[in-house]
DNA sequence: TAGATTGTTAATCGATTAACAATC
DNA sequence: TAGATTGTTAATCGATTAACAATC
């Protein structure tokens, strides 16, 4: 089925993308696009799209361009949005409660099926009709249920530990929000980070760049 | 001061994370290091390092290598660290209350001095010592405060009206966590985007991607 | 001084853009 | 058939890596 090989992380980051604009064209009735026209509407170029594209599959028909209908389905299937991996929670904290609430991990190709934090304060209460066990529990849960991935919201300082323990308990795939920076200590995993506080630093960097420009010139900078 | 132009994206998405390394090293008591040092822990060349750093000026000393403070005090300052941006928080949900509570705006250049919501039933309430109000009290808040950021937790419906709005009313600078997008309707405007629903597909991909190889070949992709 | 390591130039590698033949 | 637009190859552009002279 998945027989992609050596695609690019670029390429990789921009199918989310294409998939979200596909779905609001589906939304609102288009049932054709040319690489033209998605490229306009997306800001990028027409050529960028269809090589991204063929790095998976003819998608197109020559003269007519894409089925928005198909092409979303088969971006969606490329993603692999038709799984449905269970994954556990670490930490209940603000972050991890608002990421357990919030995300709707069905429609991504998660489900939630545990939630885990070491506080006893939060232990016990239910978040999204799942309750919330101590650390201590995880091996147990872990024994009689199938994991693929933990998403970890826990201080970066708590992360080695916790992490230890996961790898050693076989968890091999991580939704990173700690600043704990997992790739480098395990080699054979899986990690997709969201650095929030890298994030706020390059806004800040971009802000500052642009407000204070060298003299005889004021242009932005507008990357990404 | 900031003269730093034709910055690379991808440098620029770096620096948080030299300063994030060469704060621990800080913190550890190191007192100098060498590129080649610094790019061993990072999993990056020394190479790398050398160049991005020199985007900006030359931190180093031939024969010696980096001042671990001296190079993150600087890198911090070239984030712009020292400031701080005032800034509102647009949408008090579990994602904003998250946001509100969970970052350390002060140590990232910013301050939170606002936080606003269309719902009636989280206005009054108080997040981080600071009262939620109306959306409808943004005008005249906006006519007694300075504020250069706003940060948009709202859903992707919500967004375009309040945008438009907000936009109206002068502020160019977006921490944008929700779906809309932004920089695709605005040109002037300055954007760093969280797209947690892209990051969690990204990681879908990667699973499925490793998990279901060709007959012939399991290799991981290990990118980003 | 000799050793080490930077700053910087040159070489390589990869990603994006342009062009166009294939084809619906 | 003629027009349109893909899939794909070639050209360009940019980012990373390697090399080395400068120098602490």
């Amino acid at each position: 089925m998945h027989k992609y090989e050596n695609i690019s992380a670029p390429v990789i980051k921009r199918l989310p993308r294409y998939y979200r604009f596909l779905g609001e064209l589906l939304d609102n009735g288009v049932t054709r696009i040319s690489s033209r026209e998605l490229s306009d509407r997306m800001g990028l170029t027409a050529s960028q799209i269809r090589q991204d594209l063929n790095c998976f599959g003819g998608f197109g028909q020559q003269g007519y361009g894409y089925t928005v209908e198909g092409l979303y389905h088969e971006i969606g299937h490329i993603l692999g949005l038709d799984h449905s991996y269970p994954a556990i929670l670490i930490g209940a904290g603000n972050l991890g409660k608002a990421v357990a609430v919030h995300m709707s991990f069905e429609k991504r190709g998660f489900r939630l099926i545990g939630i885990f934090d070491n506080d006893p304060e939060k232990t016990g209460f239910e978040i999204r009709g799942i309750t919330v066990f101590s650390m201590d529990q995880i091996e147990q849960f872990l024994s009689n249920h199938q994991v693929d991935v933990a998403i970890l919201c826990v201080p970066k300082t708590a992360a080695p530990e916790i992490v230890d323990h996961l790898y050693e308990l076989g968890i091999r795939n991580y939704w990173n929000f700690s600043h704990y920076d997992l790739a480098v200590h395990y080699q054979d995993i899986i990690v997709e980070n969201v650095h929030l506080n890298d994030s706020l630093m390059v806004l800040c960097y971009k802000i500052t760049d642009a407000n204070e420009p060298p003299e005889q010139n004021g242009k932005r900078q507008l990357s990404d």
